[in-house]
DNA sequence: CGAAATTTTGATCACGTTCAACTTCAGTGG
DNA sequence: CCACTGAAGTTGAACGTGATCAAAATTTCG
C-alpha cells in the first residue's frame, strides 16, 4: 500500500513531510505533483531566527525538510514556555496561520530548510482533492495529541519522569520520519531549551539529566543520547507509543471518478 | 454572512456545535442536512459515566449538545491530569477516535446530551463536501491551541495566574457558543476537577480561589462566578483572546458547480 | 584566540504538596 | 422530623521538590 511512497524515498527524495503524509493517506504521483506545485520556495533559515512572531500575522504552511525549531511563548515576567519542539516533517504555521495573529512564536533552534506554501493555496487543494483536507485534520490531531501528552507531563509527572518522557517522545517522533536509530538519537536541543519545554529550571534539568546517567538509563556523548534500558525508561516515564490510524479511504462510488 | 446560522438559531434550534462550525465555514441548508443525516442517535449520558476509556477503541464523533465533560489520564501513581474540559459545542472523539486505541479517557462531569456519528461517516462527508474536511481541521487546530495555552499555564504561570486563566478561558469558550453572560458564568466544575486540570492540589486550589475572592477579582455564589474586574484578571492571567480566522472559501471556478 | 553560549555545581529559600481534621450541604431512609 | 451518608469545600501544620542566585568549568564559534 505504501509502494508509491517507498518508491519516492528510495529514489533518494527523502522528504520527511511526505513520509508523514503517506502514513496517514495514500498518495498517488498526481497527489504528490499537486502538492509540489503549491510550494512557493525552499527557504534556508539560520539558527536563532524567529520564523513566526507572537502577535503578527503568518499565513504560510512551512514543511520542515531539515533542522529543528520550537514553538514558544514568553510571558510578561520574562519566563519562556516551549509548547513543543518542531522536528523534520512537522508543519510551521499549524496552528499559527489559522489565527488573525499568531498566538505563539516559532524560533529556529538549528539551521533549517523549509518548503513554504501559502495556507490559502493549501486549502484550495483541500477543495480540489479532499484527501488533503482529511490529511490536514490528521496533522492537526497529532499536534493536539502531542500537546496533550505535554500537559500530562508538566502537570503530573515528576521532573525526572518528565525528562525521560521528553527524550522518548522525541526519539519516537524522529523514528517516524527515519531520523533516529533504534538505540538512540542525536539530541539537537540545549539544556535551556529542554528546561523551557519541561517547565523546569536549567540547574534542575541538569541534575535530572545527570541522574538518568548515574542510574544507568541513558548515556550521552557528543550530544548523542543512547538508551541503555529503554523498557525501564518507558516505565519510569509512563510512556505509551501512540498509533494514529490511517485515514479511511473514500467510498467506492467516489473513487471511480476520483482524481489521483 | 451568518444569516443562515442565525436563522437556524432563531428558529429555536440552538445547536452549539452548528454555531461553532458556522463560525469557521459557511453552512448552507444542504450542508446542514448532510450533517444531520450522519447523526446516528442522540445520546443521554449520566454524570460520572466514562464516555471514552483509555486503551479502548472509540470510533465516533460525538457533538456535545449539552453538559460538560473532561478529557483526562491517570498515571500509575494514581494522579489524574485533566487535559481539557469539554464544553457544549465540543467534539468527543477528537482526538480519541483517530487512534487505534484512545490514549485518554473522557468522563461526563454533568448529565449530558450528545449527538453521535461514526467517524468513518464524517470522513465520508469530507470527501463529498470538502468544506467539512477543512472545518474538521479548524476544530482540531482549536483543540491543539487550547491545549497549547494549557501547557503554558501549567508550565510557567503561578497557581493563581493559572486559575485566573482557566476561569477566563472557560468563560470565553462558553461565550462563543452563547452560554455565558458578559459578566460571568455558572461554573460547572468542582474544585477537584479544577485542581486536576491545573496540576494543583485541591487545598491549594481552594486557597487560590479564596485569594481571588478576597482580592476583589471575582465573586462566587451558588457556583456562579462573577468577574468583578475582568481587565485586572486578564492582566494577572496573561490572558489573550484567540481569534481563529474563518476558513478561506473555495476558488470561484469550483464554486460554480459546487454542491451546497 | 577571545567572546559567548552552555554545562555543571553549590547554598538557600519559597511555593505548593501532603496529610489530617473539620464544616457544609444535598440527598435518603427510618 | 431527624439521623445518616457521601460528596464538596475549608482550614492548619509540616515537609519537600524544584526555584533562585551565584560562580566556576567547559564547549562552541566568530
Amino acid at each position: 500500500m505504501h509502494g508509491l511512497i517507498r518508491a519516492v524515498r528510495d529514489a533518494g527524495c527523502d522528504d520527511p513531510f511526505v513520509t508523514r503524509l503517506g502514513s496517514y493517506i495514500d498518495l498517488s504521483p498526481a497527489d504528490l505533483g499537486s502538492l509540489r506545485s503549491l510550494i512557493e520556495c525552499e527557504q534556508a533559515v539560520k539558527k536563532r531566527r524567529d520564523l513566526v512572531v507572537d502577535g503578527y500575522e503568518y499565513c504560510k504552511l512551512s514543511f520542515v525538510k531539515d533542522g529543528f525549531a520550537a514553538r514558544y511563548k514568553v510571558l510578561r515576567n520574562g519566563k519562556r514556555q516551549i509548547i513543543n519542539v518542531v522536528l523534520p516533517g512537522d508543519v510551521i504555521g499549524l496552528p499559527g496561520s489559522f489565527f488573525e495573529r499568531a498566538s505563539f512564536s516559532v524560533i529556529a533552534l538549528t539551521d533549517m530548510t523549509l518548503q513554504v506554501c501559502a495556507l490559502d493555496d493549501f486549502i484550495g487543494l483541500c477543495y480540489r482533492r479532499p484527501k488533503f483536507g482529511v490529511a490536514l485534520s490528521w496533522l492537526a490531531v497529532q499536534e493536539a495529541t502531542t500537546c496533550a501528552e505535554h500537559v500530562i507531563s508538566i502537570g503530573r509527572r515528576t521532573s525526572i519522569e518528565r525528562l525521560a518522557h521528553f527524550l522518548l517522545e522525541v526519539h519516537a517522533r524522529l523514528t517516524m520520519v527515519g531520523r533516529a536509530a533504534a538505540s538512540g538519537f542525536d539530541l539537537p536541543f540545549s539544556q535551556e531549551v529542554m528546561s523551557d519545554a519541561l517547565g523546569l529550571s536549567v540547574p534542575h534539568l541538569n541534575r535530572m539529566l545527570a541522574k538518568l546517567r548515574t542510574e544507568g538509563m541513558i548515556a550521552i556523548n557528543e550530544r548523542h543520547v543512547t538508551f541503555l534500558d529503554i523498557r525501564e525508561m518507558e516505565l519510569l516515564a509512563h510512556f505509551q507509543p501512540l498509533n494514529l490510524t490511517r485515514a479511511p479511504v473514500p467510498p467506492q462510488e467516489m473513487r471511480a471518478g476520483y482524481r489521483g
